[in-house]
DNA sequence: AATGAATGAGAGTTCATTCAT
DNA sequence: GATGAATGAACTCTCATTCAT
């Protein structure tokens, strides 16, 4: 089964690690305030009162406010994300789904799933990333990595059986990721309708993407 | 001619405005402080300093620090960006380049160079969608009223005469706009890098965006 | 007849005066906004508007905040409380009235009257009294003086007259006060009730200084 | 014994609050200050170094400058002066003098001393009674109930027994005020002088008021 | 005389951070 | 480990006042 849920392994995570409760409290409460108020619209007592802790125990464990968010965002670009890609190729290697477009519509449900799951995250990623190009430099970093490595292999399957157009691995996942983008977007910008229908949306971008993508005969 | 860069229409709308040389100082920087350190992180005196005048000066005209940002905002969202839209669609329209493809590419070499050029106003704007969904509700208003409106009247001339897919213009824009966004996302998130090739970048996507809104023989 | 309104004597005084309308202007409406927000409450920019007037007109003639705060007290601490007192003992003189109750108690409407007719004036004198006790003793100075001359003189023709009770002029003065002040404190630091009969608070005032101040048998 | 002295019972209700040090420190400061420059002429950074604490430090509790003067008003409103009305009532009533006129002037003299004894905070009283109404129509409900009840009673046996005369006790008590007021106001107002002979000034209104609400024979 | 843009000192307030308990 | 009082620098904003036009 795959991990989709940031804030269950986030929460496994916590449990995990070697914080106290109140230390616990600390970061699933700046998560949360961080998501809909940002980072620089929180203040440290916020967090402490928001916490049920003193304002001291804030910085006992993470020494900065800046530490707080870097122990939010930290294991999710170390660990969190490339486990869930990881896993995610992993299943789609063994899904063997013939078609190219089936393939491709179950991956961005399970993408956009994950997104919608993690909007949390996501915002305060979205927001950091904005603040501070660093971290979208490691991303391309991490992105290019997996390009050459697992993500081309895998791609490189349905190219050779001409079933994907013969175009770099790179340009390819960005056309994806940019038609994926185009729907979540303003799920995660906006405050979140429950009305959105991933099957619909998935159905759609990948007969979309399956045209754009295939081999011109 | 096709008004493209915000920067000088900026400063044209500067100059008509009955503000000051100091007052359009205050404006000029503070555009150029929020691109690069965001709002939060740029404080009212470093403004005062940026521009060479006194503090005083800065809330004179503008009252607070947020109307600043909405005096740099709201010529965008109210004048600027419509103009620009419609402008574009009517050289568009004008332009009768008979194959979509080279339309499209046209089109997006268009929209491309227009991020590029105005990379700090849209990053002012970036970072204020994610603060404020107010003003995303507000794009997608518009936006909504422009694909009933001139641009679905555009596209459909296409779907007529059987170069575009029969799909609705909501969505076929929402593809224009994720491809596009792939592209120059990167550039203006990151500090820009000056290889950019707008010619070979309207290409590629123009070449996927043809074959994934073809329709189907 | 006799000058009980300080308003209509202070806008003959504005008109005597070589103030242009505009100055005028400030004076007026500094009166009514000192007297509604207090000194301190009330800022210059705010003159200006109410007046109708650039924020530099306000300085040009009263130099400064407080100069205006002067120019508005200094003509009733000088001119106009000394004259309307003048003419009211001339008045009180001329009257004639037999008995004593009976001149108490027109006296005494006279003055509630003259302070109610006054209340703008005469809050911002209150205030201006708690916030620089010299005014007090200026006022302590005048009240001294005139005790000792015509205000002595005509209460003295009662004692002789075995209407009024031996005592000092200074505390008999005193009490009349008391008592006035009594009745019209919370008419001028409330919010103004119109429902205020001068007739019947003169005559119970003056029923009892009567009897306080009449002789012992 | 009678409470007469609302610096020291402050002082009692700062020690027994759970403020700290140097909260009460700040308090005190602030009493002293606005009672000598006014709450508007006295800044918060004035209080902080006259505490001989951090700025900080004045809001952490207070949360605002308005904050300190309503944790210096309010146990007077709330607290201090019923409690004191109410004790000096019981005394009154347990003193047994025979005579009215030695009772007022025991009165008197005890409310003069209450007046002297607590001046700072009698003069931050009453520049907010100018500046805030709102005071002053508390004050009057709280008058109007006591009249109705104790002080009523109270003063009905004496009006009983034929040595008060049958006026209103709203009235009665209303000269009584203005004539204890007529004494001590100068000295509230003015830099008190320490030569203000408290038993000559009782004696003096008691003689008079014992006149002016004698019965008529 | 009148304007109003500009000033800059200082106001009240916030906030991340420290440290003795 | 946790507390929370205390800090003080920095912040946004106000204001009386000036001065070139």
């Amino acid at each position: 089964m795959q991990v989709n849920n940031l804030e269950t392994l986030f929460k496994k995570t916590l449990a995990k690690s070697k914080l106290t409760a109140k230390q616990q409290a600390v970061l699933q409460v700046s998560l949360n305030l961080f998501s809909e108020q940002g980072f620089d619209g929180t203040s440290t007592s916020e967090i402490a009162k928001a916490a049920g802790v003193s304002e001291g125990t804030v910085f006992k464990q993470f020494k900065t406010k800046a530490g707080i968010l870097e122990a939010l965002l930290n294991p999710v670009l170390d660990d969190v994300l490339p486990m869930a890609a990881g896993e995610f190729l992993t299943e789609m290697n063994q899904s063997d789904l013939p078609n190219f477009q089936q393939l491709l519509q179950y991956m961005i449900a399970d993408r956009m799933k994950f997104v919608l799951e993690n909007q949390k995250q996501i915002r305060v990623f979205a927001q950091e990333i904005i603040r501070n190009p660093k971290i979208i430099q490691t991303l391309q970093v991490r992105a290019a990595a997996m390009i050459k490595g697992e993500a081309g292999d895998f791609l490189q399957q349905y190219k050779d059986s001409g079933q994907l157009v013969d175009w770099p691995s790179g340009r390819i996942i960005q056309y994806l990721l940019g038609t994926i983008i185009s729907y979540v977007a303003p799920q995660v910008l906006l405050v979140p309708t429950k009305d959105f229908d991933i099957q619909q949306a998935s159905t759609e971008a990948a007969e979309f993407l399956a045209r754009g993508l295939a081999p011109q005969n």
